[in-house]
DNA sequence: ACCTGAACACCGTTCAAGT
DNA sequence: ACCTGAACACCGTTCAAGT
């Protein structure tokens, strides 16, 4: 959970902008999947009435979209900087291996996963074309040929996002532990 | 979408029992996630009306409880039937590519991930567990030591799973050649 | 500029009454 | 044995009125 600062306008109340609405909805998200952001309840954490909601919003589906962008340009720029690693190794490793920390933003990868609503399962799907673009890149830095590079993109990408589902989902991956041997032994199958 | 027989009761008047309602609640889950089995729609897709869903359940919890148990059943019988495949390459094989159709179990699997409902988390876990139970096995058939063989059959299904949500969200895998191409390469890397 | 509070349609749930 | 239809609480949405 994320504190949220509060401002004071004149008379004395508590005032919020779209920006706080975002992110308590990006919290609820994570936490409890797409049917935890009810309005009432949002307002209810950011302490205003779900009827000033829709001074910031024009819909439900609007807050959604916009949170989910704020959420995109976050993971772009994250991808940014792993993507400037100069060597392939490296970055193939980082990208694997970092990505695995169980934050807010792989909870909201599950947990927006499948929703339903196509303008989430789009966001969902940039984000994964924009790190098998950069694993592909690594994979032919190392020298691969272009089938080659995408096959292992691919797959490595795959290993992730499916270990992703097993660390919130079972207890296969709940210890630091055990994702950590995973890691090791992932690296070492699918990175030359 | 799979078709409901309809019986007529003495009146005249269309009646339904609760098997009736938990195929069409699978339906509309696998097609639209959680959020998309609202009582009234699938009591028009059933010809009912709303009151009467709750002489057959108890609750809306009730009927996705009731679902999953479905579901993770057939679930069970299939993962049996590929559980007596003699040989273990052939058994690790199978798993793997059977799996990769994009029948309505996936398109289960994916849509309920990270839905936050306990009672469907703990199913799938089960789901996931049993299948990494089997993937195990064969790798132990195959003389690996039980640390080698749990990290495969780890990373294995973790291909499995990542590659099945990257088939529904993205285009990367949208075809049956891409998809086909993607098994022969997973094969040939995770099975030796 | 941002919020409240009342209003309305819709869904989950209950239940008395129907066949 | 199974269904209808009315009722109620709750959420999404609108909007006039407040500061």
């Amino acid at each position: 959970m994320v504190m949220h600062k509060k401002r004071k306008n004149g008379a004395g109340a508590v005032s919020r902008n779209a920006d706080d609405w975002q992110e308590a909805a990006l919290d609820a998200f994570a936490y409890g999947g797409l049917r935890a952001a009810s309005i009432p309840s949002i307002a209810r954490t950011l302490g205003v009435t779900k009827g000033s909601f829709y001074w910031h919003f024009g819909s439900l589906d609007d807050l959604i979209a916009g949170a989910l962008a704020k959420w995109e340009k976050d993971d772009r720029e994250t991808l940014e900087t792993l993507e400037q690693l100069p060597d392939p190794h490296e970055r193939l490793r980082e990208i694997f291996s970092q990505s695995m920390e169980l934050r807010r933003p792989q909870a909201l990868f599950v947990a927006l996963s499948g929703s339903g609503v196509t303008v989430v399962e789009k966001a969902l799907a940039r984000m994964s074309e924009n790190r098998l673009r950069v694993l592909n890149k690594a994979y032919r830095d190392l020298g691969f040929d272009a089938p080659s590079a995408r096959e292992r993109a691919l797959l490595v990408y795959s290993a992730y996002v499916g270990a992703l589902y097993l660390r919130t989902q079972s207890a296969v991956l709940d210890s630091k532990g055990k994702t950590d041997s995973y890691v090791r032994h992932a690296i070492a199958t699918l990175i030359p």
